[in-house]
RNA sequence: GGAGGAUUCGCAUAGCGGCCGAGUGCGCACGCUUGGAAAGCGUGUAUAGGGAAACCUAUCGAGGGUUCAAAUCCCUCAUCCUCCGCCA
């Protein structure tokens, strides 16, 4: 499941609302409605029925004789009927299932309403850069990353197709000092650092919401039947399924660094040069268990660690709180944080954090237990580093006229380095 | 890929057609006992669904079958362990 049907069920026009923000079907929730009933109907029918079974199967083993031969006559009849009221039950609870997943979850009231145009932008933080007051005209990052040795997109088209590179030498060495600070930072802020799997079965991906519309983002083994994730939150997620966690463990927050994998499918035209879009990179995921109630302080959290790391990094950048129609499914609510690209003009996505309420951990079958008994958990993700797109960022903004590139002061322990020189 | 074994209530196990939603030990919680603690004693200790409630129903890896009745019998699948093969 994902939204809760009792809720559903008692707040049908909330959810009406939600769906219609979004710009998905809202005939949806009146057809839940109607086979919710009927469901509850064949409930009542297949229990009566097993419990009549289960007395006379229970006199049949005390009786004797011809009693038991008579007995043995009515409960053969009995049989039938159960087993057809059972299938009758089982057919209606799938039919609702399948009804019931394919809602999104429930809108945080305070998501703005409308498209990808739509979203508000909370906060700037630094100032782009002036280049002309510099006197030069900026590099873009694939020029740059040629002139260093960095990044090599030639090697990678011809190799693996389009939307591949090679990261090598520094470009290389930027990855792994940028891992390494993010893992250092999540460990600070009590993260457990793991390393999943990126290969999955399609309950994971299933549950996690990725196979709905996004589904054609993504990549699946058929021969295997198995999937390559987009990003380490689906193992994450799906790390504790069918799990109850101890309350007094929560939050229990993982850092998750692994190989994203993505289809790119529809997007032909969008960012062809460089590395901005690719099918294959890294990146370090933050997730988060917590209670419902502490979510959306949980989200704040790791809003706040994104932030502390563009800082870090010392690229401008402006924070949006993403509109309805543009959330996913899973998400209540959605910040991104879009750094400033000096050759495009433009701010782009570099990191992005969802509060998915409890809608992921109802489907995952995750909950947490306390004094009062088992409950429902909130699940959260938020982007430490995504790499390509973090390189891209430093490298255009930290860029000198002869090609080098400063290295952020919070890097330069990792790096071992102040300065990428020219190759 | 081939052969065998396993999968039961947090953990370890018992059960091999009806008296089993399920016994025992450990663990855990509460209480008694104690100057305090340990030991001992007692009580409790899954999850989900339906119902206003009493209560009922489901779940012994998953799914199907046999049967009036399945943890127990049969089939399929998954996972784990051991051995063989293959690869590193």
């Amino acid at each position: 499941m994902m939204i809760d049907i009792k809720f559903l069920r008692e707040n049908p026009d909330a959810v009406r609302a939600s769906q219609k923000g979004r710009g998905e079907n809202v005939d949806l929730v009146d057809q839940i409605i109607a086979i919710d009933e009927i469901k509850r109907a064949a409930i009542a029918e297949f229990e009566a029925l097993r419990q009549e079974q289960n007395t006379l199967s229970k006199s049949v083993g005390a009786a004797k004789g011809d009693e038991k031969t008579a007995l043995l006559a009515n409960a053969k009849e009995l049989a039938d009927k159960v087993k057809a009221a059972d299938s009758k039950r089982a057919e209606v609870e799938e039919q609702t299932k399948q009804l019931v997943l394919q809602l999104s979850n429930l809108l945080d009231t305070e998501a703005p309403i409308g498209g990808e145009e739509d979203f508000v932008t909370i906060e700037h933080i630094g100032t782009p850069r002036d280049f002309a007051k510099d006197g030069f005209e900026p590099k873009d990052h694939v020029e740059l990353g040629k002139l260093l040795g960095a990044i090599d997109t030639e090697r990678g088209a011809k190799v693996a197709g389009s939307r591949s590179y090679y990261l090598t030498g520094a470009g290389a060495m930027l990855e792994f000092a940028l891992v390494n600070y993010a893992i250092q930072s999540a460990l600070k802020n009590g993260f457990t650092p793991v390393i999943p799997p990126v290969l999955v079965n399609p309950s994971a991906m299933e549950g996690t919401g990725f196979l709905g519309q996004a589904a054609e983002n993504v990549y699946r083994i058929e021969r295997d039947d198995v999937y390559l994730v987009g990003t380490s939150e689906v193992p994450l997620a799906a790390m504790h399924m069918d799990e109850i966690l101890p309350a007094d463990k929560l939050p229990m927050r993982y850092a998750g660094y692994s190989s994203c994998f993505r289809r790119e499918a529809g997007t032909y035209g969008k960012d062809t040069r460089g590395i901005i879009r690719v099918h294959q990179f890294d990146k370090v995921e933050m997730f988060s268990f917590c209670k419902p109630e502490d979510a959306k302080e949980e989200h704040k959290r790791l809003l706040q660690w994104e932030k502390d790391f563009l800082n870090a990094m010392e690229i401008p950048y402006r924070v949006i709180d993403v509109a309805s129609g543009d959330l996913g499914s899973s998400a209540t609510r959605k910040f991104d944080i879009e750094a400033w690209i000096p050759t495009q003009g433009a701010y782009r996505e570099v990191t992005s954090t969802s509060n998915c309420t409890e809608f992921q951990a109802r489907r995952l079958n995750i909950r947490y237990k306390d004094a009062d008994g088992t409950k429902a958990i909130a699940t959260l993700n938020g982007t430490l580093v995504a790499i390509p797109r973090m390189i891209v960022a430093i490298l255009e903004n930290h860029q000198n006229a002869d090609g080098t590139v400063n290295v952020p002061a919070a890097l330069q322990p990792f790096l071992g380095k102040a300065k990428l020189e020219l190759v």
